[in-house]
DNA sequence: ATTTGTTGTTAGCCTTCGCTAACATTGGTT
DNA sequence: AACCAATGTTAGCGAAGGCTAACAACAAAT
């Protein structure tokens, strides 16, 4: 089954957070994303029988290799969307709102294709993007 | 209420096709969308509940001034991402697709960033995006 | 005039993914 | 030991938005 923007976001925000802190928790996940206690629960059951996901006795959330994979590259959309988007004018603010919401929207011709891009004028950041 | 992502995916689809054709029908739009007439049929309820569509005694959907609006607008986003895309190699077929989906989720300060850094380039198409 | 095809609607199902209410567990404090 | 706070789960609701089945209405053809 192909995951949906809501399983992606679940999986970049546990990524997202395991870069911050030791141990993630449910309750660190519903706290990040404003979302309920039994919301992230549920989600998270779902990743885990999708083999994304897995916790331990103490309830410390981890990603498998596969959920790993997943949460990195959106993740990696997060930031060059939001590279691109700042590029053309936009304020910091309005690109991240924005990166986090296309990022689950764009096919991967078109990541690559954008990433290309940015990288190539990374170094000449006065040139129109 | 705030317009969804279905609801606006009806009205461009309304409005591209009164393009086309001289009267758009219930049926062609799902044909167009590949939905079933029930699904456009609760869609177009919907649409007119909120005033933004009509249709005559014989079934001709029209867009309101508002539908018409919403409509234009989304249709320019389509237009324009297609063009920054294929700007940045991306081909035509995906570049559109990724549009269709992209336009629903960004907001009016990208949009606008967006068309002046396209309509500002249009006439370099040579110079990298 | 009856039959048939096209179009639209109604009824009702399913999935996704939020939510609250209520309960279970566990760990620290008095 | 008893209690309370924090965390997680279970049960069940609701909205959005697809779907099929079945029916209504009307127009065109025999």
């Amino acid at each position: 089954m192909s995951m949906q923007e809501s399983g992606e976001m679940y999986l970049e925000t546990i990524h997202v957070l395991s870069l911050k802190m030791r141990n993630v928790r449910s309750i660190d996940v519903a706290e990040e994303m404003g979302y309920s206690k039994p919301s992230v629960s549920r989600a998270l059951g779902i990743l885990k029988k999708q083999g994304y996901a897995e916790t331990d006795a103490a309830g410390n959330i981890t990603l498998t290799k596969e959920g790993k994979k997943i949460a990195k590259n959106i993740y990696e959309r997060h930031l060059i969307l939001t590279e691109l988007l700042t590029r053309i004018g936009v304020d910091e603010k309005t690109a991240m709102e924005d990166a986090c919401r296309v990022e689950h929207y764009i096919s991967d011709k078109t990541f690559k294709a954008i990433k290309k891009h940015v990288k190539e004028h990374s170094k000449n950041p006065e040139l129109p993007a």
